[in-house]
DNA sequence: GAGATATGGTCTCATAAATAGACCGACTAT
DNA sequence: ATAGTCGGTCTATTTATGAGACCATATCTC
C-alpha cells in the first residue's frame, strides 16, 4: 500500500460540518427514532466492514463478482454477495447481468455511489496521515497497562 | 463526474483522495498485512458502530461516563466503555479521573480526535445530504422485488 | 469420457461480536 | 432504612460474520 504520508494535517472543520457536528451532539439519545435519523442510518451501512472496501475497490472500474472477490481477498462469498445486494439497494451500486457463457455479473458505481466516495476517500487520507500517530500512542497505551 | 441533481450536492473527488483510492484499489486483497493496512486498520475501527457517535458526542464538550451513556441513548455500559477504552488506546480521547465522593471520570477529545471529526462529519453531511435519495431507492428496489 | 476450472450464487454450520441487564462498593439524599 | 448516583465488570443471550460445501452450466485438457 502506498504512502502518500507528509506530516500530520489535522484538518480544520469547516462551518457546515460544525453546525451537522453540533445538531447531532444536541441531540440526546432516543433509539426509536433510528429509522428517522439518517446519521444512523448511513452510518450503520458505513459500520458494516466491507461496504467502504467495496466502494473503493469499484472506483476506478466496474467489475465483476468473482474479480471483487479476488480484489478484496479475504471476503466470503456470503458476505460480498449480501453486501452488495444491500449497496444495489441503497441504489450506490448497479448490478447488470450478461448472460455469456457462464454468466456474468458486472457491478459498478452509480453516481450516488461515487459521490459517496468523496467523503470516505477523505476520511481514508486521514486514516492514512494519522496511522502513525495512533500506532504509537498504541504503544504507549499497551506498555503503561502492563507496569 | 456528471451531476445529475441541482438538489443534493454530489461532492468532487479532489486530487489527493483519488490518489488514496486508486493506490487502494490497485492492492490485490491479501489479509496477511491488515495490520500493516492503515486504512483497514481505521476502517475497523470507524466501523466499530458506536465509535462515530462518541466522537461526535464530545465534539463540543467534555463529558462524563453516564452523561454519555444517556446522550447515545441505546449503547449499553459495556459497549460504551470498551469503545471509550479502544479510542483512549489510538489517542482520541482523554481520560480524567477526578475523585469525588462517588468518582466522576471525564472523557474528552484529544487534538487527533478533533482532527477525526473533520472527515467523519463530511461524511455525515453527505449522509444527511442524500438520505432521502437513499430511501426512496430502497422503497424501489424493495417494490420490485416483491413482483 | 473423466477431471479440472470457471461462472455467480445459496445453504449450513461454527465462531466471533454485540446486547441487555444484573451486580458491585462507596457514597448521598430522603 | 431505602433508594439513587457514580463508573464500571460479569454473564447469558441474541446477532453478525466467516469457512466452506454445493449447484447447474459450460469450456478446456487428457
Amino acid at each position: 500500500m502506498t504512502r502518500l504520508h507528509s506530516g500530520n494535517p489535522l484538518p480544520e472543520i469547516s462551518d457546515p460540518v460544525r453546525a451537522m457536528l453540533d445538531s447531532m451532539a444536541a441531540w440526546t439519545g432516543a433509539p426509536e427514532d433510528e429509522a428517522q435519523c439518517p446519521v444512523r442510518d448511513v452510518l450503520d451501512r458505513v459500520g458494516q466492514k466491507w461496504t467502504l472496501l467495496i466502494l473503493v475497490a469499484l472506483e476506478p472500474s466496474p467489475k465483476r463478482f468473482s474479480q471483487l472477490q479476488r480484489q478484496v481477498g479475504d471476503i466470503s462469498k456470503r458476505m460480498l454477495t449480501q453486501t452488495l445486494r444491500q449497496l444495489e439497494r441503497d441504489g450506490m451500486v448497479s448490478r447488470q447481468v450478461f448472460p455469456t457463457k457462464p454468466p456474468s455479473v458486472e457491478y459498478a458505481l452509480t453516481d450516488l455511489g461515487r459521490s459517496a466516495l468523496a467523503p470516505i476517500g477523505a476520511l481514508l487520507v486521514w486514516a492514512d496521515s494519522n496511522h502513525e500517530t495512533i500506532r504509537a500512542s498504541r504503544e504507549a497505551f499497551d506498555a503503561e497497562e502492563v507496569s
